[in-house]
DNA sequence: ATTCGTTATGTTATGTCATAACACATCCCG
DNA sequence: CGGGATGTGTTATGACATAACATAACGAAT
């Protein structure tokens, strides 16, 4: 576990499971790979991740990217706050660097706001080479 | 048909109906319903319809929405040359709006240089109330 | 016109991701 | 104690996507 969110509503068996199986990964898992590595804690069904995935998820701890059917920890400190959270994937490695700029969160409101569009939420995600794998 | 992509490569008569049935619809739309909208023209298999629009995309007439596993038919001219289009889906009508805002786009490809991250794609996927909803 | 590579198509089976429905347990508060 | 809210376990099912193989259509080169 990193320093990100050790603070936090106290989180049960299952989803501290969870938690840490994400927090603990290089690259985004899947709800099913996220399985497989509980079976040894008793994890037998789907649901029991999934279920977990869908609270943390809410606290703001993990994230979903909508480009891969998998799942992240949060990188950040409180992630509830920030709602318009991107990613950049890398497709050579697979990590993913989570990002929150405001130049890039800003312009996306504004057109919202003159289209009329009451923004709920967002999904931004960059595929390419990170910096590394581009140099290598 | 709109008059949008009246020009283009060859269509084969797969690719052509199922851009038919994405264009004439007002909502996007998962490829197996695509398929069920096809079986009175022979279509019997998932693979006919995600052939065709792995073609479609390719051409830039079609777009995949990742966060509801669904396609559109693209609503701009040359959709090819805009990599960073982006899409306003309202959560009530289920209308999409399809957007490409340099405004948008431009400080995503800077921030991606910035980072030494190799731009190769993006998505971006707005969820909300579009305005007829919102006044409603 | 025949050959041959490339692209498209048809079909079956399988793989991957996600949720419905029901039962039982636990916890917290009044 | 009671009773609602939340968490859990389990089985079954639904939704989305691709592997693998066979056949057909097309187009350019000989
Ligand atoms: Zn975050
Ligand atoms: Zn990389
Ligand atoms: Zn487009
Ligand atoms: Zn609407």
């Amino acid at each position: 576990m990193t320093a990100a969110h050790v603070h936090h509503p106290d989180l049960t068996r299952n989803q501290s499971l969870v938690y840490d199986v994400l927090n603990g990964s290089d690259a985004p898992l899947s709800a099913y790979s996220i399985l497989d590595a509980l079976r040894g804690e008793g994890f037998r069904a789907p649901l029991q991740v999934y279920r977990a995935l869908e609270k943390l998820r809410a606290y703001g701890l993990v994230h979903r990217l909508e480009s891969l059917n998998a799942f992240v920890a949060c990188s950040h400190p409180d992630c509830a706050g920030h709602e318009t959270a991107g990613f950049a994937i890398c497709e050579k490695c697979g990590k993913v660097s989570e990002f929150a700029e405001e130049r890039i969160a800003a312009p996306i409101r504004d057109w919202a706001k003159a289209e009329g569009f009451v923004l709920a939420g967002s999904t931004i995600e960059l595929r390419g080479l990170c910096r590394d794998c581009r140099e290598g």
